[in-house]
RNA sequence: GGCCCCAUCGUCUAACGGUUAGGACGUCGGGUUUUCAUCCCGGAAAUAGGGGUUCGAUUCCCCUUGGGGUCACCA
């Protein structure tokens, strides 16, 4: 088998949705394949079946591709040598190469009617067999006019080959058949067409779904027939959904790439979560650069087994790569999920709030639950302090009063900033003779009426005098009802 | 059902045939002058079962079990 030193690998999507989570992962490992070796990487759209077809899915992908950063060298949008690449455009090829076969005597008109053949289909089922379309092969076949579907004529034997990922694999000749390579409305299914294409195209290595594993003796059989070499294989285990069984589906959350990504997930999380779902670098690195996986990446890395779908573990990746990031980086990329309110206050005011965010940020779209209390008066919620564990001990009068000192002391305070105010935290906390979490979460629940929230001293400090005395008031207010 | 593939903590995974089976997420428990969703420390948690081969199997072989894929004029 000849290996080219240049690797030439493919994305090869059918325009029928969007972009899932296994198919990037698929996309992503071809992309690595060839940047790695210097090489080019194909984006072919496969859209041979016309019914299928969804308006507007070859954009989607194209854009999550792009938003994921895996550009493409070649593709329907980036004419070169090897074009179209559309697959719907090459019809006149696979046209070619399927005369060719029925020339030599390897391809001949199926003339049944799909009811016939599903009636061999249902006896194959009841006798507990596999269908075997040559079982069933007409000995006088007519001749091919279009109008009936060209089936490959076959010659069943074992096969024996390597995958990069599974590596030796074998299966007897029961498994070969003869298989339509031109459906009847004259479009190649995609079992002939990705061949010519590959070989077209020259594509050097073939990363795909394991859904296709099965057919893959059937393919060793037509590249004979055809008389081409068979590129390198690598089969990517599936991608589970939550019960570890299944694979990955719609049912299982939002598994659209581009809704991660409007989720505020970074690309770079993204794709470091994606790869390290069944590879590893046999290290106990946990995070990758995409420069990182350019680097180490490799095929024989994958697991042969499935892997699960861990949101929460790609939450965590994804919140490692949010404090990576510098703050003015965050800013630009996280100002859009800010509350509404946001865009009354300056630059500076809201990134001050995203900075203090950052370190407990696990995407975007959680900032605004996060950060509301930033950016109005939330109404007093006496359940936080009904549910404290410590504070629910108190009475309330004596909470009133903590709040009045707090109030007095900061109201007096000047200037107003974080080191006064920290200072004046640690001196209402020797005054009251009240531990910190006493003190300091009645404090933080007045000023924010949120669950959880950054430092008390910077909460405080973002946001100023006026809204922080105007709460503890509230909150005061709301206690002696 | 035939054929093919797969199998380490709940999850992602590491371990030239020799390790107290490691790391990470999650979880649980502590800790830090606030909360906790950050941070630090700690705990629980796995080689599916049975046979071989071997001085010694997570690792090699076989069987069983479990799971997946496929058997389309879909890809």
């Amino acid at each position: 088998m000849s290996q080219p030193t240049t690797a030439r690998t493919r994305f090869a999507p059918s325009p029928t949705g969007y972009l899932h989570v296994g198919a990037a992962r698929t996309a992503l490992f071809a992309w690595l394949v060839a940047r790695q070796n210097n090489g080019s990487f194909v984006l072919r759209i496969e859209d041979t079946d016309q019914k299928r077809q969804v308006e507007g899915a070859e954009q989607h992908i194209i854009a999550s591709l792009q938003a994921l950063g895996l550009d493409y060298d070649e593709g329907p949008d980036k004419p070169s040598d090897y074009g179209p690449y559309r697959q719907s455009e090459r019809l006149n090829q696979y046209k070619k190469w399927a005369e060719s076969l029925l020339a030599a005597g390897r391809a001949y008109a199926d003339p049944y009617t799909p009811r016939q053949i599903n009636s061999f289909r249902e006896q194959a089922q009841v006798e507990r067999k596999p269908f075997l379309f040559r079982n069933h092969r007409p000995t006088n076949p007519p001749e091919w006019d279009g109008s009936m579907p060209l089936r490959f004529k076959s010659e069943p034997k074992p096969y024996k080959w390597h995958d990069e990922v599974m590596g030796s694999l074998s299966t007897g000749p029961e498994v070969i058949d003869d298989f339509i390579i031109i459906k009847s409305d004259g479009f190649p299914t995609y079992n002939f067409a990705h061949i010519i294409d590959d070989y077209e195209m020259a594509i050097s290595h073939v990363i795909r779904g394991q859904e296709f594993i099965a057919s893959v003796p059937n393919y060793l059989n037509l590249y004979e027939a055809l008389k081409l070499s068979v590129p390198i294989m690598a089969t990517m285990p599936p991608i589970l959904g939550p019960d570890g069984k299944k694979k990955l589906s719609k049912r299982d959350g939002a598994k659209d790439l581009l809704d991660y990504l409007a989720d505020g997930y970074l690309p770079e999380a993204l794709v470091s979560f994606i790869a390290t779902l069944g590879w590893n670098d046999g290290t106990t690195q946990e995070l990758f650069t995409k420069r990182e996986l350019i680097e180490k990446f490799s095929l024989k890395g994958i697991g042969k087994g499935g892997a699960v779908f861990d949101e929460s573990r790609l939450r965590w990746v994804n919140g490692r790569f949010i404090r990576q990031i510098p703050l003015d980086e965050l800013y630009q990329k996280a100002v859009g999920y800010l509350p509404e309110k946001a865009s009354e206050q300056d630059d500076s005011y809201n990134k001050a709030v995203l900075g203090c965010l950052q370190e407990r940020l696990k995407y975007f779209s959680e900032i605004v639950e996060l950060s509301l209390f930033f950016y109005e008066d939330l109404p007093v919620d006496i359940s936080l302090i009904a549910n404290h564990k410590k504070l629910k001990k108190y009475e309330t009068e004596t909470l009133i009063k903590l709040l009045e000192k707090a109030h007095e002391r900061l109201a007096n305070l000047e200037p107003f900033n974080l080191e006064t105010i920290s200072s004046a935290l640690n001196q209402l906390l020797a005054d009251t003779e009240e531990k910190p979490v006493v003190l300091f979460s009645l404090i933080r629940i007045a000023i924010t009426q949120a669950p959880a929230s950054p430092g008390l001293a910077e909460t405080i400090s973002i946001l100023g005098k006026t809204a922080v005395l105007r709460r503890i008031n509230q909150q005061i207010e709301a206690l002696k009802v």
